[in-house]
DNA sequence: CCTTCCATGCTAGCATACAAGTTCCTTTTG
DNA sequence: CAAAAGGAACTTGTATGCTAGCATGGAAGG
């Protein structure tokens, strides 16, 4: 998986193909289930197929989109299994995290968790979904930076790429950015006053509560989702 | 003037490209820091550009190797503060894997178990590295299969990726085996009684010993690593 | 009506030519 | 002699044409 860079620092044409139909694909407008090819992608782009053909590699090593030689690419279906393995892993790095971080937090770092805060309420009162979204995600990495660890974000981000299009259908619900703010604000208190165990225990909480939402999300598109996942045989 | 696809060679071309250059990596043939371009490679591999190309794309995503637009292709170096939250992330997920797999193992499975054991001891009687590190990674896969979790290996795979050449270097170390494979069979013993305290606790002990014999690898090739990481002040 | 077969139009895989940028050595000029 | 200008020889990035193979629809045969 390739780590976020700026925007317009990489000017490649691969690297924005990559960026464009990734957004695409997690926010959904490309719904899963779907068919492209190179020719419509590129075409569409203005790019010839070599850069989109490389980017479609990409999402097809993150499991994204599914190539089949000889017949066309496919928008994944949502693996529920592999979301909830997602929850399962970000539960765990993320109690990582906060252990590692609570109490550890520098002056420079605490400002930069309340600006993000003050970022996502903003995003929340304007109804700007995206830049809640973008919100949620960096006050997770904050975490991390207060843990003095670069790389499990990029795992977590790894391992969480069916969870992001399953947030990004659940980031409309109503009270949603609300519950949210509040499981972060636990969180960074937590953090700030060295309670790893009250921040790991909110951290718990927050992505149960996104358990909890999935299967009211499944039933909005089935059809969007791998058949044959017991949503009920699950515990969380 | 194109050659014909080999007989019995079913793979793509840019899949063998993946899978040869980046088991090079990995066994650490080709050193961290060397050089490399795309003409070189494909010349060598008897393949066009392009799907060595898509190779060096997936080997870059995952930081094994670093593109320079207009410049040329290096080999990563080995990043001691990535191989370090590596055993963090494998630690915390294999514990992970070691509580939901504890006491349910089937008796399909436990045979698994058992065969697997004895390809590591076969492979350590005969002196067989790249056998032994095959079947270490088999002993771990074998875990998930039993918590079943199956996107969890994959996890650990990305995160490990810095580790698996450090692996490399220590696999030579004399009594290595010996020591690795006691601690699999207590890990197994462990998961058939439904211990999982015990599996856990074994787990963690395997990957601090894997911690302590870094600085020692270290001294041996420290070209072969980014500078800067200070082993005395990690605590594992 | 049903089955079989094949022409056709798709697809992605691959090879290759060209474009653009970097390095370094050669040449030229002060 | 020194230094700057220029170009040769690299590199990766991109465009494009060709190849192999699957799917579909329609024709041919039962």
């Amino acid at each position: 998986m390739r780590a976020a860079v700026p925007a317009g620092q990489d000017q490649r044409r691969a690297a924005q193909a990559y960026e464009i139909i990734r957004a695409e694909i997690i926010s959904l407008a490309m719904p899963p289930g779907s068919t492209i090819t190179e020719n419509t992608v590129s075409s569409r782009l203005g790019f010839s197929r070599t850069p989109v053909r490389e980017a479609l590699i990409r999402l097809s090593d993150e499991g994204l989109v599914e190539i089949k030689p000889q017949l066309g690419t496919k928008i994944s279906l949502i693996d529920p299994a592999s979301a909830f393995e997602a929850l399962l892993i970000r539960r765990e790095l993320e109690k990582l995290l906060a252990q590692r971080a609570a109490g550890k937090l520098d002056a420079n770092l605490k400002k930069r968790f309340r600006d993000n805060l003050a970022a996502q309420r903003a995003a929340a009162k304007a109804r700007d979904n995206d830049a809640f979204f973008q919100a949620d995600d960096a006050f997770h990495r904050l975490i991390a930076v207060g843990a003095g660890l670069k790389r499990v974000p990029l795992v977590i981000d790894f391992a969480a790429v069916d969870l992001s299009r399953i947030r990004n259908m659940g980031i409309h619900v109503p009270g949603h950015t609300k519950t949210t703010i509040g499981e972060h604000v636990e969180i960074f208190s937590a953090l700030e006053k060295g309670g790893a165990k009250e921040a790991q225990h909110s951290i718990s909480r927050h992505l149960r509560s996104v358990f909890c939402s999935f299967e009211q999300l499944w039933t909005r598109n089935p059809d969007w989702f791998v058949p044959g996942f017991d949503w009920t045989s699950q515990e969380f």
